[in-house]
DNA sequence: TTTTAATCGAGACGGTACGTCGCGTCTTGTT
DNA sequence: AACAAGACGCGACGTACCGTCTCGATTAAAA
């Protein structure tokens, strides 16, 4: 169930022997990254600018990721999910509407541009769509799973109710002609259970 | 209902006076574009390859189109718009079901994988993300509304529905943890129509 | 006699169409080459300060010249071959003797590592090796056999004198064991004419 | 005459405590400079190819060489030092005569591209032009001023006579327009004998 | 008919970033 | 100590595209 590496978007290192990967010079990275990409928005984040900004060589970027989206990747997976716990309602659509207020309110702008701007790496790179999915999409579906089962929902009509729930918000979070709203999402919860 | 210039994404020609915008070098662009999307994959489309591969000048290009997804998503959406017309059926679950199927029949892998690419380009670029809404996205919603009110389902609640169906079934387009079946769309309307 | 492109490190530009070739920065890429090579030494000239120091584009460098090498090679050679005259003495061992005499007064020292490198460069280069030849060796060559003919020496022994006295002051110019000296100069020239 | 450590290009090692520098990988390291020098080109051995061809790591290359060149001077003159010795003709003229001849039958073509590539590495490190001059030109000079002296011919004018066939030789080498010919090598001897 | 103005192709230009190579140094664990 | 392995910061490489800018040659409406 446990990985060993959970990080997806970054390349293994090969044998024990010789010096150790420096985990100083990955945070440094990831903390540029992520700094770059709010400052100045995720699309400009540059391999440069990572390696100037933290003083990591640009060598041993490449060593550990093969893009800079890869890093911003990495750092935003690091950072953002153990935010995000699953809180369980009294019934099955109180627990939907917390999941959907939770992410929602966990996603400031800057961070929902971010994650906006993840999705958009992911469609032309499988590498990042697979941690991606890994560590972000499939441990919140899990998650709700679980929470519906507990409902006794079944395995199947949960992963619809999922599909269209999340379907919905990232969609409303990909093309932006409408806010999305606490009204709102009650509103598709009740559609839907 | 049709805007005198359909593509947003395109420049106007300022004056009257002068030499006449060639229709032939547009088509040029637009061909060459959509080739070299579906060759090498619409994330290694520059304005530099359109252009000696069409014979097009960049001046040529950049005068009409800000940047080469630009020219993609013009091609693209002037290639796909046409094709998908909305069906109606006996009844409101009909309806979204064929609605739905037309949409996935119409996009084959290729298309499937430029689609994507779009909405990714969207994230990073307002041009691309409004040409995206207003030529894509809205006409199809408008249809889908349409539809629905001929079967008596508010306005509102058109809304709500549209949001679940085609945010489910782009979610499942941008992060494909399995494919779209027909019988997955026919259970995912069934639940909530 | 007069090749057209006198610059044999210099690569052409190909058609006529298009934007002209920008004399300025042919002057400003040389001028910052010579500088570099005179300040830092010929060996520590890259690209990469050419560009800096002279604000020309490494685009626009690596199309007209190969290698740093080859910027400095034309750099000197444009200003160092005009300056040096043929003197013609009153016999054949005073020709010489001006010859060599005039060619290291010609070379101070800064003007001497200078040269010592590009004899080096053009090692492992032949478009070099032919731009050197071409530009600084085969002139003077062709400038002290036409000298010697003058006074009756017959070509191939003025060849044989030219290998001689140049090739033993090159010799002392590249494995510097002893200083270049007028009585040097004197003495050799005595031991061939 | 024998140094006891014959490599100036080479450091020495500290104390006698601790492990003995390995022999093998002096060897080892020599070997492969040499092969690749043969193979790709001199200009294109490095230390990493080096310690990757050979096994050594390049902790122990530097702790023996400074650079890349060092090595592949080292390895050539180890080669090719023992191989030249001086012949004694009849008189002067053939003593000469056999001296070019012999040194450019040493010589063959990818020697000379050795050879030629490693008088340009000398030009630009001082280490090297010591070692070139220490363990190449000085001992071939001296062997010849000997032979000469022999003959009875003076010290000094024994230099000039090597200074301008030596001279001679390298310069048709270095810049060479034409071939090195046993018919050229009796002529230059003639004139200067 | 002659301007005259916008367009076209070609291609050079100053830039930014790329991803890689080699440098020389520094751990890390083994011999 | 020296060794093989290999990570590290660094500087430069040569290339790809960017978006802009001459160029000279068309092309068609306005004068």
């Amino acid at each position: 169930m446990n990985s060993p590496d959970p990080s997806h978007a970054a390349k293994a290192s090969s044998t024990g022997s010789g010096r150790k990967r420096s985990q100083q010079a990955t945070e440094a990275a990831q903390g540029a990254a992520l700094q770059l990409a709010y400052d100045l928005g995720p699309e400009r984040v540059t391999m440069e600018a990572i390696a100037s900004h933290s003083g990591v060589a640009k060598t041993t970027l490449y060593r550990r990721w093969n893009s800079a989206a890869a890093v911003v990747m990495d750092a935003f997976l690091s950072e953002l999910t153990p935010q995000i716990a699953y809180r369980t309602g009294q019934d099955v659509r109180q627990t939907l509407v917390f999941a959907l207020e939770d992410l929602s309110a966990a996603l400031d702008a800057p961070r929902r541009k971010l994650l906006r701007h993840m999705i958009a790496a992911a469609q032309s790179c499988s590498v990042l769509e697979q941690a991606f999915w890994d560590r972000w999409i499939a441990p919140r579906r899990q998650a709700g799973k679980e929470a519906l089962e507990q409902f006794g929902v079944s395995s199947e009509e949960a992963e619809l109710t999922l599909d269209l729930l999340y379907g919905a918000f990232y969609y409303r979070m990909l093309i932006p002609y409408a806010p999305i709203t606490s009204t709102w999402i009650q509103k598709i919860v009740d559609q839907v259970s």
